[in-house]
DNA sequence: CGAGAAACCTAACGATCGATAGGCAGGTGG
DNA sequence: CCACCTGCCTATCGATCGTTAGGTTTCTCG
């Protein structure tokens, strides 16, 4: 038996430990409908004592909200900056997407659900991350279009269609390993580039 | 001046002026955080008074859950029905449903964000009209591969992703007017039908 | 015109919420 | 070994929540 006496964890562990919780409780329940007291008993821990980590409820649905922006930004972006047809790096991108996506589906569930319940501040953060993020899809549609590989629409609306398309994914897929993006990743990739007809 | 003192207002003219008000507030702050005495306030009367009108706030919830899940399906699909090709009745289907969001935009934003939050009977009265809607289109899917319309896409995540694609534009579409549809009705029903590529 | 229904009111209930104050214990560096 | 910091505790605050009870005003219809 490997079980030892609960060892006190340190700062950095309950901080992801409480977002992770905390990410579930939101996306199953809503995030108004959940107390500090929800979420510390997920964690094993007493309502207020999540305030030696966070200092507010809203710092803890920030937090969510960040991984689904910001990391999405970091990790999926560089790939429109590989060398490679405006297709290529579309396709490379899509995927990308749909893999973070999944990786992180509560995550994406709240922070699509709950984004309105933000701060000021913190609202307007996300929302720039968001902004960028649509600006770089809508950029590579442009280069598409240049090139002569994609047709001629009004950018800004595909990749506002493109992209309500993948982020909905969050909303209907069912586990979490990588090969069950497989069969979404092509079907949605074949659709955006391809469309239905034939 | 045409003022008048206040009339009393008809049980069937609250009701729905209850339901667009608290639609709209729901919209912006989230279920949640909207007080009965919010949506009284909007309406010109205290909050106890709701209760003469709804039996509860999830009440009203479910009642603008029902306006973007029941309209739609006794609206929309009969579109199915009418003559033509699966490429013809798509795209009839696809402009209806975005003119139909459209008038009821910020009800669509309710209805999508907050279904969480309804109780268990009226969950299931929703996700069944949603889960109807869903295979309705995806019938059409079937019907266009079969002709030989459509390629061989899997008929039930293509039907997903078009649907989450039609249903984000109340995410981020602005004015109420049929005109400022039609672009966007004619860049999505491209996109769906043609995809990217030239 | 009068009676009853309908719409709305004031007042208040128990519960629960996010957050704060102050204390206790266990791991750690001097 | 002791002082200290940190992670967590108990206890509690004031505010606000959805909802109910019971009275008052307005409309409708015979």
């Amino acid at each position: 038996m490997e079980e030892r006496v609960a060892r006190r964890k340190s700062s950095a562990e309950r901080r992801t430990e409480i977002v992770s919780a905390a990410a579930a409780i939101f996306a199953s329940r809503g995030y108004a409908a959940v107390g500090m007291r929800d979420i510390a008993d997920a964690v094993g821990i007493r309502g207020a004592s999540l305030y030696h980590h966070f200092s507010s409820k809203e710092e803890i649905l920030y937090a969510i909200c960040l991984t689904v922006t910001q990391e999405p930004v970091e990790q999926n972006l560089p790939l429109l900056d590989a060398p490679g047809t405006p297709t290529e790096r579309l396709t490379t991108l899509i995927g990308a997407h749909i893999r973070h996506l999944l990786h992180r589906r509560v995550e994406y569930v709240v922070g699509q659900h709950e984004r309105p319940a933000l701060t000021g501040e913190h609202r307007a953060d996300i929302d720039q991350y968001l902004h960028y993020y649509n600006r770089r899809v809508r950029d590579v549609l442009v280069a598409g279009m240049r090139s002569g590989e994609f047709r001629e629409l009004d950018p800004g609306l595909a990749a506002l269609g493109i992209l309500d398309m993948l982020n909905g994914v969050s909303g209907w897929i069912r586990g979490e390993a990588d090969d069950d993006a497989d069969d979404v990743v092509a079907s949605h990739t074949a659709l955006v580039l391809g469309g239905l007809r034939a």
